[in-house]
DNA sequence: CTCAGAACGTGGACGCGATCGACCTGAGCC
DNA sequence: GGCTCAGGTCGATCGCGTCCACGTTCTGAG
């Protein structure tokens, strides 16, 4: 992990879908170079996977909410997490310190679908209470900030 | 945006460096009409940029936390949201139904880096208060789900 | 009904990029 | 020195990206 290794990450994550020709020229190394290294970077599981960034709203996924999940004293945490991880809505999940064990980001078409997803949630096994905000809207969201080596 | 137009969308938030070819092998579309599509999801703003995903340890960025703000009652909203906007730590900022005007997700180094971050906060112009909880881990983060067609 | 035009697709052509193998170079080590 | 290995360049080949000309379908106007 060099200073090569972390421009490329970095011309990666403000846009992965950048040609290795193009990237070589960025760096100042060949494209069989370039190639190789972010073969390495994706194998090393530094880069995890590419995705297109979608407007929400697009897809039929206008509303975003902020859920925190507490845990019954008894409940065990894998088997909540296992559960959270069966709902397609939930998009990302915090373990946290505090109260609430977890904080979960979803994402549904409508508020009746939030209404449905937090009785579900409510109705997990391990779960005590939920504590749900809703994003009125997302100002940005997954924005790269500039590395500094490490 | 009919379901040619989704399944594209679908297969590029799954992997975003998918050729046209491949994508046109998927849908059972020509290149030069996948191409096209593609480019105008892009300019109707359904599809806003492709990002690596980056495992953020590996980048010196090993500490997550989601930070509440609460406003001052005569603060601008505004005002505070250029602020946020100013700090690159800040990778997502959703504006907030509740108490909290804003949630906002950071990642930084070390905590020594979010004290610093914290401060910062406190003292920017018309926030009243700040609420911090760090993330022990990140379970996972920004998965897709499966798109139903609107 | 017929026609014009728009929207959207296909296929061909051509240049560039991806990718493989052969070879080069410098560092570390006996 | 000479071996080995990591990591690079170069050159060749093949497939992909992209432009363009053309065909098809749909729609609305006359």
């Amino acid at each position: 992990m060099d200073a090569i290794d972390l421009s490329l990450v970095e011309l990666l994550r403000g846009n992965a879908r950048l040609s290795y020709a193009e990237l070589a020229r960025q760096v100042g190394l060949s494209a069989p170079a370039v190639h190789e290294r972010v073969g390495k970077l994706e194998a090393g599981g530094v880069i995890r996977s590419y995705r297109a960034d979608v407007e929400p709203e697009a897809i039929g996924l206008g509303v975003t909410a902020l859920i925190g999940i507490v845990q019954d004293s008894g409940g065990d945490t894998d088997d909540v997490l296992e559960a959270i991880r069966g709902m397609p809505e939930i998009e990302s999940c915090y373990f946290m310190a505090g109260v609430e064990s977890f904080l979960l980001k979803a994402r549904v078409g409508t508020i009746a679908e939030l209404e449905q997803l937090i009785l579900r949630l409510n109705r997990t096994a391990g779960v005590a209470s939920t504590r749900t905000a809703v994003a009125l809207s997302t100002k940005w969201e997954n924005r790269p900030q500039p590395l500094s080596p490490s």
